[in-house]
RNA sequence: CAGGUUGGUCGGGCAGUCGCGGUCCUGCGUUGACGGGAUCGAGGAAAGUCCGCACUCCUAUAGAGCACGGCGUCGGAUAGCACCCGGGGCGGGGAAGUCCGUCAUUCGUUGACGGGAAGAUCGCCGAAAGGCGUGAACCUGCCGGAAAAGGGCCACAGAAACAAACAGCCCCGCGUUUCGCGGGGUGAUGGUGAAAAGGUGGUGUAAGAGACCACCGGCGCGCACAGUAAUGUGUGUGGCCAGGUAACCCCCGCCGGGAGCAAGGCCAAGCAGGGACGAUUUCGUCUGUGGACGAUGGGAGGCUGCUCGCCUCCAUACGCGCCCAUCCCUCUUGUGGGAUGAGUCAGUCCCGGGUAGGCUGCAUCGAGCGGCGCGGUGACGCACCGCCCAGAGAGAUGACUGCCCAAUGGCGCAUUGCGUCAUGGACAGAAUGCGGCUUAUAGACCAGCCUGAAGC
RNA sequence: CGGGGCGUGGCGCAGCCCGGCUAGCGCACUUGCAUGGGGUGCAAGGGGUCGGAGGUUCAAAUCCUCUCGCCCCGA
């Protein structure tokens, strides 16, 4: 339910420091970066996308479509935790089912998924 | 109407549900990971950064010289701009190749085969195919020093690449009579080359040559006319016949100080730095002084709910002494002496520069946007009316549904077309702002010009 | 945002300033010789839109303009 701007990793330290010291499972569309928070009952979700990604065009394209697949699934993620999405240059071309497949996968693999029926 | 060509406008629309960003307003027995409302929310290129400005700092109203760089036809427009508008000159395209499909390919294209449409226009020739000439609208490149201020370069070839020489031709002299040598004249005859000294005909001469003559061509100058001007047309000439290259150096004229919103301004944690304050108060003893020691008093902290009380720590520099660590010597082995090193104030306050970070610049008053009218061929200008119109930070525009619009394909009716189903929307995302340019771009609409055909 | 550099056979580089010469060098590749065989060595050979487009010029890898891609640096 919560995509906006105060509930996202917005500091370059915040990145720095999930990258550095988190987990991260890779999928061909998207890799989650995941690390328990300082701050306890706080979910805090980052969106990036290189230059690999593409032209300003896709870059965009790529975290819009993962703020949208990310929103009906913030209800079941467990909280304190820092997660970090990274898109991939396959990302551009997929559709959202696709790309909420992907985070469905990606966050049972991290253990994050409290409850098993997923939205949506 | 058909073909060609150019310019302009738009670049999906409407409705619903959920969601995102800015601004403003607002609710609360729950001030929070709370909720509600209004309003606004990407482009013609936001892109490339090729130019020009605003604005900021250096640093001041960047003024002069040099260097370096840029620009260079004329007139206009503009805050400004090499790139805008209109004109001029010299070229190029238009004007013989083009489109589609298949195959091959170095995947840029190119080639082969098959098919289609067409070859502006006009004139001539031709039975035709076609050939010869002409050459519209429109598009596009360039523009100072007519390269005679000067320097450089011009491969290969060629005698020679700009200035003479070589071969040749002619004359004279000598040797001699196939010819050779020496001196002189001449200026293009010499298989080249991208480029070879204006062309044709004649006069002339020993041989020749714009040396001279006629006509033609080009350049310059004078005059007349047209034009604001560049320039054009005409005419005259007791001026000339000069290779190319200035996107080589150079010369002339004009312009340019440099860096850039990550500019710049403000606030500023922590660490480090600098400075100030900070209890020897009182009594006694010792000392040459500074001061040291004892008692008392004082400061900071702890124990405690508070007071008393108790405990711990503190009293700068030099020097002495003391404590600690290491090493050496000694032996009294739980000793003594020496050397070196480190420490030798708890705390309070202030200061400048400034990092992380924050605020600002910065988002509504502007070279602003829209409409309408007038002036101008146009770039553009003027007047009136209306409007306030995204913003920023790891960076907001998305998802789904329905209908419509354009497009593509299938099916049915039918043959202009209609119905239905499916697919499905180019290039591309603001980041200080603005003007121009360049590049990318599915498609739609409108208009101008040229040529042709038909009709009135 | 600003500044700088690079693009040339399969790979790494010269040549560019100041235009002309068969676009050169090393490694790699192919063939032959040498060896019992391989490596090494020797000899010969093939392979190039000079990133792309346009322009200047008689002539462009080189000069000019536009464009594409890549790399580095500063705050």
């Amino acid at each position: 339910m919560r995509v906006q701007r105060r509930f996202r990793l917005s500091r370059s330290e915040d990145f720095k420091r999930v990258r550095r010291t988190g987990k991260s499972y890779a999928h061909p569309l998207v890799v989650l970066v995941t690390q328990a928070s300082e701050t306890k009952d706080r979910l805090k979700i980052g969106i990036t996308a290189g230059k690999t990604t593409g032209t300003g065009v896709h870059r965009n394209r790529a975290k819009r479509l993962l703020r949208e697949a990310i929103r009906n699934l913030i209800p079941s993620i467990a909280s304190g935790w820092d997660l970090i999405l990274i898109a991939r240059p396959a990302l551009v071309t997929a559709t959202l089912a696709d790309t909420r497949s992907a985070l469905t996968n990606l966050l049972k693999r991290a253990k994050l998924l409290s409850a098993d029926e997923t939205p949506g």
